[in-house]
RNA sequence: GCAUGGGUGGUCGAGCGGUCAAUGGCAUCGGGCUGUAAACCCGACGGAUUAAUUUCCUACGUAGGUUCAAAUCCUACCCCAUGCA
């Protein structure tokens, strides 16, 4: 039943942050008869805007893009949505013949993709509110030596001080009862399509990608960042929510709560985003099978030679 | 011009006679990452050298001095900040 698909190429178009994944996965899809999936864990947030670098209409030129702007601001979603939502996206494209082309900078959800997460529960919010108020009142370290008597191998293999994964593991031994460290290895297999993804990864140099994101902040707050956030605000959204704890936003609260000037917010803002887009490449040096491309994605053009792999 | 406080490694900032290549923060670089991932964490970080927690070199404004020993004390000079003129 697949014979047809079954050989069509999916891509993936990965990279740190303001590296022209926009540009080339687009450029792709008029090339190929392709369909963007968002593969960025802020731009599938609705009404969050100026900072997020969602392409405009104008940048689509035309190609459709999923899985942007579709979730409440208020609701924190994760990896595994993520995989659960793309791969449903990724069958839906193929069965109207068109070639699905993930393009986006969360790495770890593109390896959730590849490599599912192992059966859990879903996120028990109240539990983790209070693994987070006994994380403030008594420190991080405290749920480490919860860990390692629950769950001693878990707690052995994270440093005390990691406190998302040490109550990500707390939360999984409260909930089922039963060890994260034994289930966790449990990886579900790979989606049929998996071994069709060619993954290129934009990589261009280090202080032009750095000078770039500071202009970018630099317009994103001159194109009313600070009154956007206010905005969002008034309309009930969350500050502690996924979509304002990204970069741009979680500043600008901070701002507003008067706890920095607009001028440190964007030198903060602009600090972030360059640390973050160093740990973007750490992240996809390790990825297996990636085809690196030197350079920004808008400067690239997509001609035969983005199909000859290089090395980084 | 006088007074006072300062000048420390890419940067901010400790140290104020020896255990100082010099605490710590930041930047930078490298790494990790199994349902918060634009999150979170770990490491390196003057230069050269070694099998090594080895050895050597260069460094705390500049130039001298005191001392077995100075980033630390003294003198002069340069520069900065604030106050008085």
């Amino acid at each position: 039943m697949a014979s047809n698909t079954s050989k069509k190429p999916i891509y993936a178009i990965a990279g740190p942050t303001a590296s022209g994944k926009t540009a080339l996965g687009v450029e792709l899809a008029l090339k190929v008869g392709g369909e963007i999936i968002n593969c960025d864990s802020v731009q599938i947030y609705r009404e969050i805007q100026i900072a997020t670098a969602k392409p405009t209409d104008e940048e689509k030129r035309g190609v459709p893009h999923h899985l942007i702007d579709y979730v409440d601001p208020n609701v924190n979603y994760n990896a595994g949505d993520w995989a659960r939502d793309a791969s449903a996206k990724i069958v839906e494209i193929e069965s109207r013949g068109r070639i699905p082309i993930l393009a986006g900078g969360t790495g770890f959800y593109l390896r959730t993709l590849r490599q599912p997460l192992f059966e859990s529960p879903k996120t028990d919010e109240g539990l983790r509110e209070r693994l987070k108020t006994i994380r403030d009142k008594r420190g991080s370290e405290h749920l480490h030596k919860m860990l390692s008597r629950l769950d001693g191998d878990a707690a052995a293999k994270l440093f005390p001080r990691d406190h998302p994964r040490v109550i990500r593991a707390l939360e999984y031994f409260l909930q089922t009862g039963q060890l994260f460290s034994k289930h966790q290895p449990n990886r579900g297999a790979p989606p049929d399509f998996s071994d069709r993804i060619t993954l290129f990864v934009l990589n261009p140099p280090r202080s032009e990608l750095y000078d770039k994101i500071n202009r970018r902040t630099e317009v994103h707050y001159s194109s009313g960042l600070v009154e956007e956030v206010k905005h969002l605000l008034a309309l009930g959204v969350n500050e502690d929510s996924n979509a304002l704890g990204s970069h741009g936003y979680r500043r600008v609260c901070e701002h507003l709560r008067g706890e920095r000037t607009v001028e440190s917010a964007i030198e903060k803002t602009q600090q972030d985003i360059r640390n973050y887009a160093k740990r973007q490449l750490t992240w996809f040096r390790r990825e297996a099978g990636a085809v690196w491309l030197n350079g920004f994605g808008d400067e690239m053009g997509v001609g035969d030679h983005l199909f000859e792999p290089t090395s980084e």
